[in-house]
DNA sequence: TTCCCTGCAAAAGTTTTGCACTACT
DNA sequence: AGTAGTGCAAAACTTTTGCAGGGAA
């Protein structure tokens, strides 16, 4: 059998904003979550969810924040970060610690995949490769560990700052 | 031929305190770097870069802080960090961040490698799979990035705490 | 002797918490 | 009505910086 393990492939998926419906399905979720959780809704956290789902992945606290306040300016920072974890909570986002020293925050999608950083303009594109995947479990087993989770980020120029770098 | 992806294996190194005769040999080196980059030595420099070396590896700030201070209680926290960064210009050490909120440091060592963190008890393993590497060179090859360094961290429960963990 | 280095304390940057007040359910 | 949530300000924590005094070259 001719495949190898270059033929796993690797996929990157865009990052985006969340069509208004998407957002919507997204509060719904949330509210349904924290019920559950014995939490209330109130209409800062639909505020900061909406804005967080509508903005797309990995923003920061302090982005969020200002964002959330062209809406609704009374909002403060303590309310953002806890709504960031409850939020966290209802497994609805992922804390991501880049090299930054401020978090980044990214609504949890249906897989998992990992990060490539641009060290130049900050682009980030997600990917996402089996056999990386497989090698992790591998390596873990050689170890004599368990696997929990796992974090692997390549850090370096993307393709548009390579090729300003060759000027 | 049976040799396949596997036979590359994961070799894991055990970090430790140096010996007292490389500990002087890394405070020679330290000695001979920064009057390269035209920067002095002190008393303070010296019993820093001891204790760190003596220490051995992923300690953080406050951690040789510590440490220094039980040798020389005179040495404040800024010149830990301004020695620490020193060290890092001299590349005798690594600045790491795994994810806590404070950074670890790392005598820098011959070879790359990466790290499996136990979560119960904060143990660190390093590790190095040859094969894990050139898959990342392949995901940049795919993604059309130039890769400038990487980051695999493993996150689990060591052998020891799986162990205690089925009690 | 000349700067660089040091210690202290204060500042800076990010995140958390205490408290009185507000508003969901 | 009752309890959880909010905003503000202050605290916590890690790291950096300004400044006056001290020490290496």
């Amino acid at each position: 059998m001719a495949r190898n393990a270059e033929t796993t492939g690797t996929s990157s998926t865009a990052v985006g904003r969340l069509s208004p419906a998407k957002v919507e399905q997204k509060i719904a979720e949330f509210h349904g979550r924290l019920k559950e959780r014995g939490f209330k809704s109130t209409g800062q956290r639909d505020d900061i969810a909406a804005v967080f789902f509508e903005l797309g992945r990995h923003v920061s606290a302090e982005e969020l924040y200002d964002e959330v306040r062209k809406r609704n300016p009374h909002v403060g920072y303590a309310t953002i970060y806890r709504t960031l974890k409850l939020l966290k909570e209802c497994d609805l986002l992922y804390e991501r610690h880049f090299d930054d020293a401020q978090a980044r925050y990214e609504a949890a999608g249906e897989q998992h995949h990992d990060h490539f950083i641009c060290e130049r303009c900050g682009r980030i594109i997600e990917f996402k490769n089996d056999e990386l995947e497989r090698l992790q479990q591998v390596v873990a087993r050689e170890l004599g560990v368990a696997l929990l989770r796992h974090k692997v980020e390549l850090y370096g120029l993307c393709s548009d700052c390579r090729k300003s770098a060759r000027n």
